[in-house]
DNA sequence: TCGTCAGGTTAGTGTTCGTTCACCGAGTTG
DNA sequence: CAACTCGGTGAACGAACACTAACCTGACGA
């Protein structure tokens, strides 16, 4: 079957439409973090992606449609990235840091969204709710994985738990001062989540580049 | 002067009045934290203490009122919380420890007003936001002191950011799921925040209950 | 006991806002 | 080049909702 979102052709009409419907999300994302969705309305939404009004109906079938996109495409962003991330790592331990790397510089890129994502998230209808929920849950249930391999005398439930903490505290990016230069604070972030998923112990060892312990490695 | 919100004579309208109030900003922190000041009419309000519609303003000038209450209440427990455990601290590990514990207390206890708090707190007006803007201030100048003499060498905007990165962990309480008992919840949450703070060498010298060095103590 | 007043009710009132309508002009297509 | 598609516009509509008005009633104070 043909995809109905790509035209079979290019012309300046689909590049105009293309670049004025990203530059609607774009206008989402910061007046949407700023304002929260209800304080946002369709005329402030077009004003600021320079048409006014209903037009933006010309590329979205509603409102809650807008917030959708914009959500469910960070939702899936942040699992497709976590499951790259996965597979490119060479043990449990560098799968962590990978995927706390790979979360903080999404934090730090677009704490817009991130804001968004929870503050919002119940403006959505229940379709794209459960949608977005869904992808959210596999990318924690990937994050627990690689925990429960770590700490495989933990309680699963514990690991849940200390993932949505972990979220939290990198999250928090929208919150923090811009004071420090990124680097600094991505920096920072990244030791404070490994310091609280990991007991020392599990660091100490080998801190190191060096090979990690067979019982370390992800099982085949 | 005479104190207005506390009359003179114990009636039961005096009751009366004091419960319906208390029924109200109940009724709005669950209901504020479950679909978002905008999401809750003042009918709404009404209904969930008893009362229908416009009887609110009986007890309150506006919608934004009942949400400035709310908030201003809890950053004022928060804040004086706060102070109250420095002034019974030993010494700064103590006292750190104290603020964890007491922050993940709160957090436990009310994790709706948690909630509200940061995804509301825009929709008030400038005064109180300024009011609570600075009680949320002096509480995080709190724990920033702390940090700064328990870890003198590290910059006090880095320790701001760890701070808040901090509250971002132990205010994940609304998103975690309920699969753990709230001891347990709670003993995790402190944990994890211990680790985030500090590093494993400030802990382990002497982290029993044994007198802390001279130079972790409060300066006089 | 009686006038007053606080706290409740129902019925507006004005406004904001999401969405639809009818229309227009330019780019695309056969 | 003619027909048409499509993204844009301003005007209008209808619902939701914060807040006000007018009125009622029972507790309180003298």
């Amino acid at each position: 079957m043909s995809d109905g979102t790509s035209p079979r052709r290019e012309t300046a009409r689909h590049r105009a439409k293309a670049d004025r419907r990203a530059l609607l999300l774009a206008a989402a994302a910061r007046l949407f973090a700023q304002s929260g969705f209800d304080g946002v309305s369709i005329e402030d939404l077009g004003a600021a992606a320079g048409v006014s009004g209903p037009a933006v109906y010309r590329h979205f079938p509603s409102k809650q449609a807008v917030l959708a996109a914009l959500l469910v495409g960070a939702s899936e962003r942040l699992a497709a990235g976590g499951r790259e991330v996965l597979e490119a790592a060479a043990d449990d331990l560098d799968a962590l840091r990978s995927l706390i790397r790979f979360h903080v510089e999404f934090a730090l890129a677009d704490p817009d969204v991130i804001r968004v994502q929870d503050r919002d998230l119940d403006s959505l209808g229940p379709a794209d709710s459960r949608t977005v929920r869904a992808l959210q849950r596999s990318y924690v249930e990937e994050w627990v994985g690689v925990l429960a391999r770590l700490r495989p005398d933990t309680d699963p439930a514990e690991l849940r738990i200390r993932a949505h903490a972990t979220f939290g505290l990198l999250n928090s990016t929208p919150h923090s001062a811009r004071s420090l230069p990124r680097r600094r604070v991505g920096a920072l972030l990244e030791e404070m989540a490994l310091a609280a998923l990991l007991p020392s112990a599990v660091l100490t060892p080998s801190s190191a580049s060096s090979p990690a312990p067979p019982a370390s490695r992800r099982r085949p």
